[in-house]
DNA sequence: CGAATGCTTGAGCTTCATCAACTTCAGTGG
DNA sequence: CCACTGAAGTTGATGAAGCTCAAGCATTCG
């Protein structure tokens, strides 16, 4: 697999087709200078499954930078309701705050046994004033966490339960594809409970486990204790109700890894699902006709 | 009202008691930044009420400081269905995309007429060459905005349509005394329909409207076109369920203007708006007591 | 193997959406 | 100043989507 990434990363052509890919490697590199510089001068610290990362209400005096493993960002009400506001992947950046000395306003809970590493504000104001472009990077992870939030507002407001189960599904399972471009099977590694999934649904568990077993009697995935399989990846699609500019987004990001040879070359090797319908959705939108817009918007 | 605000801003004992004052200012001052130096650099714009500032699917190509007005920031469903994901007021960074080169994932309209100035990314390039920390402080603006972003899943996802309601009304009461330091009563300018309303909160419009007749039958507040009265805003807090973690945030950015002082010695001149209930609970919430969490987290 | 956690299903109920008719308000031009 | 017009607000009737409670089953892990 390495050998095919780095064929793909010294192929200089592919980088002119799609000119977003170096730069959108930008934030990824800012992860692993943050990654990279942190593990000589800090500790990486191991966490396990179940444990919280922080807290609500603590100061943010470090951020971290999340090598391995899965970890929930949560917020919790007084009345023991639970809202999931993200799922966060190696990669992520967490526990930046606004300010220096400002308290943390959610929680995060590791899903798996995993690591990240440590950084101080004071080491981190030190890395920015080595690297200076670092400060710009960083913006760029977080206005990725917006992007996401916002897509989450949109399925949260407006999408019926079965719309909000599938979009959350499909959009894990190309996440983690992205994180871990070894997998490539209709099946994955997913480390929640159908709880989990309504928390960050705005449902109940009671209500997952029906849109489930609806998904499951029409063929089109199947998720059983953490294991998620996705059998009919465009059906999937289409019960997600993806907007166009979504999967360009996912899409992109796709692009700028080795998945474009992959697809492109070999697409019948190892490639179960594919990611036509979603290409082709987001390049020629809704087959032609956009329906109009509800309101005129005075 | 300006004396007071230098009045507040000499005293440097009130930074000791609030450390977190003078730091918070730096997003502001970043926008300060943005705003001042775009404005010999580009031409400011204007904008009518009603009109896209940009659309989704567009190449970011400059970044917006709002200089004035209201703006909503949306997204369209296929079938006319809209979320509205924020409002923003002036000092809002609009239209930062987190590579060079990305589309925009949402569209933006004018709520009312306004004024913003418009920053070329090789602009924005130069600037973060100039002063370096720039970039930090933009990353400082952006997580605000996921700060918010995230209280809104939260309200959307786990709370009542009259909690929801209640909410977003408080935080744009609060939000925008902070922005017009001058408006201290009890009412105010906000340019939104129930519609927005219901667009924001994930509702229908004609629920809104039942819920803020509810409200108003309390004696809560008042919403009619386009104006807002908070007749009672202990009970507003009440009914909204803010989060202790939320209120201290909106305190916290209270004290950094000259309210502290406002409230302190001057408590019974303008201010018919009380804010000590939001402060007591932050500081010593629900008198005491923290009921259990409904779940242990394995 | 047993306990704990997670999943599954049913029955009844609440909240909110939908549809439709009607009223109020703000802005416009006579 | 008034009449007109279109947008926004108001209200009722009806139904569907999803919640709650409750009981039982399956799976994992120690």
């Amino acid at each position: 697999m390495s050998n095919l990434m780095s064929a793909a990363r010294k192929i200089p052509k592919d980088r002119q087709t799609y000119p977003a890919r170096m730069e959108r490697l930008d934030p990824d590199h800012a992860a692993d200078v943050l990654r990279g510089t942190s593990r000589y001068k800090s500790a990486d610290r191991a966490i396990k499954a179940g444990c919280d990362l922080f807290r609500l209400g603590e100061r943010g005096e470090a951020i971290y930078s999340l090598v391995d493993g899965w970890v929930a960002l949560y917020n919790l009400l007084e009345d023991g309701r639970r809202q999931i506001l993200q799922f966060a992947l190696p990669g992520a950046v967490l526990a930046f705050v606004p300010t220096r000395g400002a308290v943390m306003n959610y929680s995060a809970q590791a899903l798996t046994d995993g690591v990240v590493c440590v950084l101080s504000h004071e080491k981190l104001g030190c890395l920015a004033r080595e690297n200076p472009e670092i400060g710009m990077q960083l913006a760029g992870l977080i206005a990725q966490d917006r992007g996401l939030a916002y897509e989450h507002l949109s399925s949260i407001g407006r999408h019926s339960a079965r719309e909000r189960v599938a979009h959350l599904l499909l959009e894990l399972f190309m996440r983690s594809r992205m994180c871990w471009p070894g997998h490539r099977g209709e099946e994955m590694h997913l480390p929640l409970t159908q709880e989990h999934i309504g928390d960050a649904t705005g449902l109940t568990g009671v209500h997952v486990n029906r849109v489930l077993r609806d998904l499951r009697k029409e063929g089109i995935l199947e998720f059983h204790y953490r294991r998620l399989r996705v059998l009919n990846p465009d059906k999937l699609v289409d019960v997600a109700g993806i907007e166009p500019h979504v999967a360009l987004q996912w899409i992109n990001d796709d692009l700028s890894d080795e998945t474009v040879i992959d697809l492109r070359k070999r697409r019948d090797v190892t490639t179960p699902v594919h990611l036509d319908t979603i290409r082709r959705r987001a390049l020629h939108p809704t087959s032609g006709s956009v329906p109009p817009p509800r309101r005129m918007y005075s």
